[in-house]
DNA sequence: TCCTAAGCGAGACGGTACGTCTTGTCTTCCA
DNA sequence: TGGAAGACAAGACGTACCGTCTCGCTTAGGA
């Protein structure tokens, strides 16, 4: 790919980004994205087909959204390691996952997660109820979500602690 | 109030309701609402700022919104009635709250809740930690919202046994 | 009729007088009119169609163009008169008739003033050319507007003298 | 300019003129216009701030209105080349200037005109009575409505004939 | 003196036009 | 000759008026 092509949509991802980051992803306009990256609007189609597609390219920088669920150790292991990697990138996950982000994203990544976590207790436990899934799936992104947005202030250590703790006893005595 | 303003107001949210279930809550537009309806352009304007504002008085038809914190019985007691009365307005519910429906309902949602489990919290355990209360607030409206969408099936006793299932004995446990 | 109506319609024809001084005919809308005569909207609408039919019904009063050609005597001598009526209703002839009024009773003044001026010519020559009529009937509205739009300075019988000297010898040499 | 602004701008005004003609300038809206010409609203917008812009827009072509006084000749010798002049866009100028025009455009024609008359009245006669400038005008600009309104039907020089022999003696006398 | 019809204000209502804004396509021109 | 600049059609937005209408209150003037 050129290189020119790359800072192209660099530039058009990261005014993305900004732009969220002020206003909120609803409110940011195609024009806006343009004019912040500097860029003609035939340009701008011409690598992109929407603003979601933008939102969406940057998504795969999040590689945290990739993770494979683990057939062994403890039960959602993937969760303190999620909330490190997440530490490291928090500008661009609450611009992408929190409150002014689109509200896709969060339905992705609860999609993801959910598929990991009912891999998780099909292996140890041979069936995975979808209603205690979405219970799981909801504590985790609600408290990610939540920390993004500066609502909860706390290390990624405390968050695993306090998600294990709560749906921990539960799921294990099912 | 007039008879007649009521019947115009009645006829944009329900326009808004049906609407939002036939192409999503951000697909729809004014204008849509308007033609639904049968109201003139200025008559909606007279009586809502936005379609924004024909989302939240829709909401307060959502009673179960206004709930009061039990300081005594079991914990999370609201959490059957709860989905009790949600099935006997799915319809409404669905298009408000459900995955086409505004994000900003959603948190409205998990506002109200977090005040309701922060009071249980606090009364029976004396502190509540905002992580844990994110956990259970997520836990809750993630399986009522996807009940709505039709992603799982059950009944609210089943959903409200899985509910206090997965979170009650880490919560109790604390 | 009775009193209660009187007051009504005068309290309208007055209000779009004012309100055409103040900001000229074309702008002032019929919710101007009704607020500055404080009257109710379907009570303007029981009295007139339209802010034109006010305009017209306030015509009436400008008896100057209901005058009829005078058979003998001095030719144009409606001149003089007309000048010093209009002197007598300089605020509301300026309403109509001015610049700032509607350009329709500029169009009724020249039609009533050409059949007046063709009627002079045919009792005193026979006949009368239409491109003759046109160009007296021009002398005397445009000497006229620009009197009560005060673009001229003068008194009526100034007027009269200038529109005479100006247009009677070469009527009468014809 | 591209060829495109230029082809957008005359659609416009062409639509303008057309649409004058049929239904008069002020019941010309910007929708009509917007349609006749097959143009988007906004692309109507990004050329003329208003339907008032597209009319000046279109006075342009009007040449003789921009004609300079002369200082010699014989008085008021702009007459039959003006008439013959408009003989030639009679469609334009009717739109523009007649009856069902914008009053806006008359005054105008005044204004110019005005000047024009004032001026060559000075060059000859030292000083120029703005009562008499006011009556050549009326005289002159209701001939020229008439005729493109066909209200009266002559050719050019029977026009000029009529003009002069009704102002130049009175003129000439003072 | 009552009472009944009309006059009236208030303002809801469906429409229509406005001028602004954003979108995604399409054309032009330049490097 | 391929890509950036930006003109364009489409159509939604929120505002301003229009002319129609329904509602009660008041206010004469005849019973």
């Amino acid at each position: 790919m050129d290189r020119r092509v790359r800072r192209t949509r660099q530039a058009i991802q990261g005014a993305l980004v900004e732009l969220t980051l002020e206003k909120g992803y609803d409110a940011v306009t195609v024009t806006d994205i343009i004019d912040r990256a500097d860029v003609g609007r035939s340009t701008f189609y011409a690598h992109f087909t929407d603003k979601q597609d933008v939102l969406f390219s940057n998504l795969e920088a999040l590689t945290f959204l990739h993770a494979e669920p683990a057939a062994d150790g403890p039960l959602f292991a993937f969760s303190l390691p999620m909330f490190e990697h997440v530490h490291g990138q928090r500008r661009l996950v609450k611009a992408l996952l929190g409150r002014r982000g689109g509200g896709v994203v969060v339905a992705r990544g609860e999609r993801m997660l959910g598929r990991m976590i009912r891999a998780e207790l099909r292996a140890r436990k041979g069936e995975a109820s979808e209603l205690v899934v979405s219970c799981v799936v909801g504590a985790f992104m609600t408290l990610l979500r939540r920390w993004v947005d500066e609502e909860i202030v706390a290390t990624p250590a405390e968050l695993d602690a306090a998600f294990r703790a709560t749906v921990l006893p539960g799921v294990e005595a099912l």
